[in-house]
DNA sequence: GTACATGCGTCACGCGTCTC
DNA sequence: GAGACGCGTGACGCATGTAC
């Protein structure tokens, strides 16, 4: 077993995986008895790659512990299938799943001081290309990126996370653990995690059974992360925190630009803004929330990482 | 019709705790 | 001390609803 004292050392190792397989880098009498055991699973197996990768290539062995993979460097390894559309882009193929959801302690927990940030704050992301039916020892690494939940995303994206786990966690206080629903949420959601439906657990303010739910990061927040951080690609989006100096959550954004326009006609609404709009055009009323929202653009940065889409019903 | 997001279900393994 | 059991770990896979 390896010792990884550093959070640049795991980097390290984890960028000589790139654009290879684990077939390339394994020895052919463990990829013998890997391909055993793939036989034994039908390739049935959840979770079995991150196994592997774990095992056979960084040397580790973290177990079930609720600390971070690397202990002593505080990296948590997270392995995640990419995949590949006909434009040639790479998107998320699912949600990043973090630890599970402990309702009875949870609830005494602050956000800085609590278990998730402990374990997931420091993230060595590994994106691998998901193909379907091809071996999982045939999986092509494609990024390895050393993700700090604090300080590599933008102060509006942690505090809109925090907002989330805030929520999640207001709403097993209030004994609601049982209604929890990844909806709730912008980026961070509580999905669920569970052998079936009949595993249920207790939850401290409520004696109905809740199921089984961990933290997880959105498919369309990985998304963004992808474009961003791995690809360096600046998004073709507005913001709507944009103008704003303070820290708020997306729907107090909203709700702080549209309310004092509730009531007002559109004709009002374009005297308040001092804006001209052509009234004929398809897209008048969009246009004029666009303008109360302060953006110009037809994407809104918040709405796509949180996959949120605006209506305007008349 | 197709792509995508979400909800729910799946499962082997390892570790801690309980029971005998 | 040994075995049983529960729970958390790792993501994966499918069904369904919705958007485009």
């Amino acid at each position: 077993m390896i010792n990884y004292k550093t959070k640049e050392q795991v980097l390290k190792k984890a960028q000589t995986l790139l654009n290879k397989s684990l077939r390339g880098i394994i020895s052919q009498e463990t990829i013998k008895s890997i391909e055993n055991q793939i036989g034994i699973y039908e390739m049935k197996r959840k979770g079995f790659l991150g196994d592997l990768v774990e095992k056979y290539f960084f040397e580790i062995n973290p177990g079930n512990i609720s600390e971070p993979d690397f202990t002593i460097a505080g990296v948590e390894l997270k392995t995640t299938p990419l995949k590949k559309h006909v434009k040639n882009m790479f998107s998320s193929k699912e949600r990043l799943v973090f630890s599970m959801i402990n309702y009875d302690t949870v609830v005494n927990e602050t956000w800085k001081l609590s278990s998730f940030l402990k374990k997931n704050k420091t993230l060595l992301l590994m994106f691998y290309l998901w193909i379907e039916n091809q071996s999982i020892l045939d999986y092509e690494f494609k990024f390895a990126h050393l993700l700090n939940l604090l300080e590599d995303i933008s102060e509006e994206d942690v505090f809109q996370i925090q907002k989330d786990w805030e929520y999640i966690v207001a709403k097993i206080k209030r004994g609601e653990a049982h209604l929890l629903s990844e909806g709730d949420t912008y980026y961070l959601g509580a999905c669920t995690k569970a052998a079936n439906s009949r595993v249920v657990r207790d939850q401290p303010m409520n004696r109905t059974p809740a199921k089984p739910r961990a933290f997880s990061f959105k498919q369309q927040y990985i998304n963004y992360l992808i474009q961003t951080q791995l690809l360096g690609r600046k998004t073709n989006t507005d913001s709507i925190f944009k103008k704003q100096r303070r820290l708020e959550t997306i729907e107090d954004v909203i709700k702080e630009k549209l309310t004092p326009f509730i009531g007002k006609t559109d004709k009002e609404i374009i005297v308040t803004l001092n804006v001209s709009l052509n009234s004929k055009s398809k897209n008048y009323k969009r246009s004029l929330v666009n303008r109360i929202l302060e953006i110009d653009s037809s994407k809104i940065e918040e709405f796509e990482k949180a996959n949120i889409t605006l209506k305007v019903i008349t």
